[in-house]
RNA sequence: GGUGGGGUACCGAAGUGGCCAACCGGGGCAGACUGUAAAUCUGCUGUCUCUGACUUCCUUGGUUCGAAUCCAAGCCCCACCA
């Protein structure tokens, strides 16, 4: 790009909305960050240890992917800062040029909690990797994804596991507003935005509360907003009450990331909500478990009932798996172990993810999204057969 | 031809008188997976009228209250020797 289209740009952080669906809390936007542009709604594939696994960056350039994950957590361990910043940064070490967004670690204080020990101040981990102790709290976690240079930074906050007392998660949240309030005025790499994070676990007061108090600090370096504490193990109707406590007290002009959330029909119904933003590992994690992603559910590729089917993995899909391989063959290569089966169902499951995000997005602005939703979850909950 | 070793469920392989429908591994089948300690994990894998019953451990016959396990014969496989 030239340096004209650069200097033209929205400043980062810039978020317009396109379009507001009359029926829901829907609607479409474009958040401008320092490597460009993403379209909303949008899925963002989970790229933990600076790659989305299976995958590089021409790959998810090819697939159409906007912005990706990076973790902090992962990262700084390894390859840890020095490398990082002597590399340039997560951009430059693995050549992909479009917007990241760096989890903050917080997650890892929920996942890694046999390995960690919360306190005021930060968090107490020890290395999954080699059992080295090591201290993370708001400063060391944007130090750390400063060192990144994301396009988006995340607060560091505290996780909180479901079920848990009211009182686990009050104290969860004070932590999490208080780590806030330092996130925002620590150093940033250049156009870096940092996203607050709302958590609350499933007391509807307590994501109002976390929601406000975070949205008083945007006039303070807060960017974005996230909703956090959800898609932790939880039945899905808390999954759903826990984003639905929590947007209405979030700006409507600020964009609005679900955490986590990677379940398409969740997906649909928390636009529906008004989010914006969503990751998940479930459609790179589960393709390397042999399930795949269509309009029509999920099915085992893996399973035996396609040995010989010479149907791709989704009819009518266009992504590069399917449109050279054979179901048969791609169960083969998961069934006998080699790489490249997991690769054509993450290269899949990835199209099927961004497609069916942009999919939604048109029908928003053409003002279909009640009836897009309504196919979409007749195709996604009630069709009867799996892979057809 | 001789000597030695061996034949166990789809495959490999434990078990050498009762706790054996038979450890374990592979394979097969099914399920789970939500800001990635995950190319991982879990369950099932003789038959059935399935909280019980029936038929199994090369074949046949025998010993024993009781046999995959002991004895005899036969068939087959492997190694070495001629």
């Amino acid at each position: 790009m030239t340096n004209a289209a650069t200097d033209n740009r929205p400043a980062p952080g810039t978020f317009e909305v396109l379009h507001e669906d009359r029926l829901t809390g829907a609607r479409t936007g474009r958040l401008w960050t320092a490597h460009g542009p993403i379209e909303t709604p949008q899925f963002m594939p989970v790229g933990t240890q600076a790659t989305v696994k299976t995958l590089e960056s021409r790959d998810l350039e090819e697939l159409g992917a906007q912005i990706i994950l990076g973790n902090t957590y992962h990262l700084m361990l390894r390859p840890g800062n020095e490398i990082m910043e002597a590399c340039g940064g997560l951009h430059q070490f693995m050549s992909w040029d479009k917007p990241i967004l760096t989890d903050s670690g917080g997650f890892q204080v929920f996942s890694l909690s046999g390995l960690r020990k919360i306190k005021d101040d930060g968090v107490y981990f020890q290395s999954h990797i080699d059992g080295q102790r090591f201290f993370m709290g708001p400063k060391e976690s944007m130090n750390v994804q400063r060192i990144l240079g994301s396009d988006i930074a995340m607060c560091f906050d505290e996780c909180i596991p479901y079920p848990c007392t009211e009182d686990y998660a009050r104290n969860a949240v004070d932590k999490t507003l208080k780590w806030a309030k330092t996130c925002i005025s620590e150093p940033r790499a250049p156009g870096q935005l940092v996203f607050g994070i709302v958590q609350g676990s499933e007391w509807a007061h307590l994501r109002q509360h976390c929601a406000q108090e975070l949205t008083a600090m945007r006039n303070d370096g807060m960017d974005g907003f996230a909703i956090g504490g959800v898609s932790v193990g939880e039945p899905e109707p808390f999954i759903l009450k826990g984003i639905a406590d929590s947007i209405p007290h979030l700006p409507r002009d600020r964009p609005r990331y679900v955490m986590g959330l990677g379940d398409l029909w969740q997906m649909s119904e928390a636009v529906g909500m008004g989010a914006d933003m969503f990751d998940c590992v479930i459609p790179t994690r589960n393709a390397r478990n042999g399930s795949a992603f269509t309009r029509r559910g999920p099915y085992p590729v893996k399973a035996g009932q396609w040995k010989t089917d010479l149907r791709p993995i989704e009819e009518g899909c266009a992504c590069p798996a399917c449109a050279t391989y054979s179901r048969a063959y791609i169960r083969h290569l998961l069934n006998v172990g080699e790489i490249l089966g997991v690769r054509l169902i993450t290269l899949h499951n990835i199209h099927c993810y961004l497609t069916f995000m942009r999919t939604m997005r048109e029908a928003i602005n053409a003002d279909a999204f009640t009836e897009w939703r309504k196919e979409a979850t007749y195709n996604l909950r009630t069709h009867p057969t799996r892979g057809q």
